[in-house]
DNA sequence: CATAGAACCTAAAGCCACTATAGCTTCAAT
DNA sequence: ATTGAAGCTATAGTGGCTTTAGGTTCTATG
């Protein structure tokens, strides 16, 4: 056996060593992505290594910016060491390549927003090449940048 | 006069001419940035061309990635020609500067996740680089690259 | 003129991933 | 015994819409 985790500790501390807050941590808890932990006496969660070696994970995955679905099945992999990881390599891919596809979209905003910022004299608004540009779509370079809601996503 | 905007037209037709749905059209009124139309016998939204007008200044405000409180705030300079632009100026440098902040991010992201995909040989989810890496933060090159939850804003 | 179906109406709930608030109870240190 | 931090549950709020439910009105055709 590596260790034991036999000592406990209360939700604060899980949530500082986690580097999270205690609010996300029962929200985890509510939509199962951590199970439902030990209790005390009085009626207060304990946790142990475990839970917060878990509770990393998540946290990590999700900086990295996996949704909770996919952090949902990348625990469930982890979960089981000897399964293949084709799922969790494509589940990553992806993730890579829609990371990919937002900076091209905010590369091409910024582009536009500093053309608009440079153009702007510092006169009335009438004048004002931010108001003008947004006044009016054909004035933009590549129309492909801003083309639809998920101009940020 | 310019063009006086004489006929009036459906919400459908109004938001088919600016590209967004209807419901969003309806959610525009609701939070004050489109004003309460006029209404035909049967209760009916009827708008003219400069509704269109401005929908379509919110729109492509929005698909700039302007948030809403600062498509408010160009609106109202908008509607005031003759006041200096400084203050549009400076909501778009500072949406500039949000953009070029968030493509650094999402680069920084986009490396990591390149170098767990490349290093993952396929093989069972124990060996795999994908659910080691997210299982321990000391294996990143960047940790600034996902230090917290706001790594993919 | 009757009818069918598209388009309109309001009100409310759902989405994502938390965060914040209110009003309480329990723990730990003095 | 007291006090203040930390815990508890339940609910609402965030942004920017989208979806759903259950109705009414418009418009084109027979």
């Amino acid at each position: 056996m590596p260790h034991s985790d036999k000592q406990t500790f209360a939700i604060g501390t899980l949530a500082r060593r986690a580097g999270c807050q205690v609010q996300t941590v029962r929200y985890y808890e509510q939509i199962g992505l951590l199970p439902e932990p030990a209790r005390n006496a009085g009626n207060q969660r304990r946790y142990d290594g475990a839970t917060l070696r878990r509770l990393t994970f998540i946290r990590h995955a999700r900086d990295f910016g996996f949704s909770v679905e996919a952090v949902r099945e990348l625990l469930g992999m982890a979960d089981h060491p000897n399964m293949p990881c084709d799922h969790a390599d494509a589940i990553a891919k992806r993730h890579l390549e829609e990371v990919e596809a937002r900076i091209e979209r905010l590369s091409a905003l910024r582009d536009e927003l500093k053309r608009m910022v440079a153009q702007c004299a510092g006169g009335r608004v009438e004048e004002c090449r931010i108001v003008e540009v947004l006044s009016d779509h054909d004035q933009c370079l590549y129309t492909a940048a801003h083309g639809g809601q998920q101009a940020i996503r």
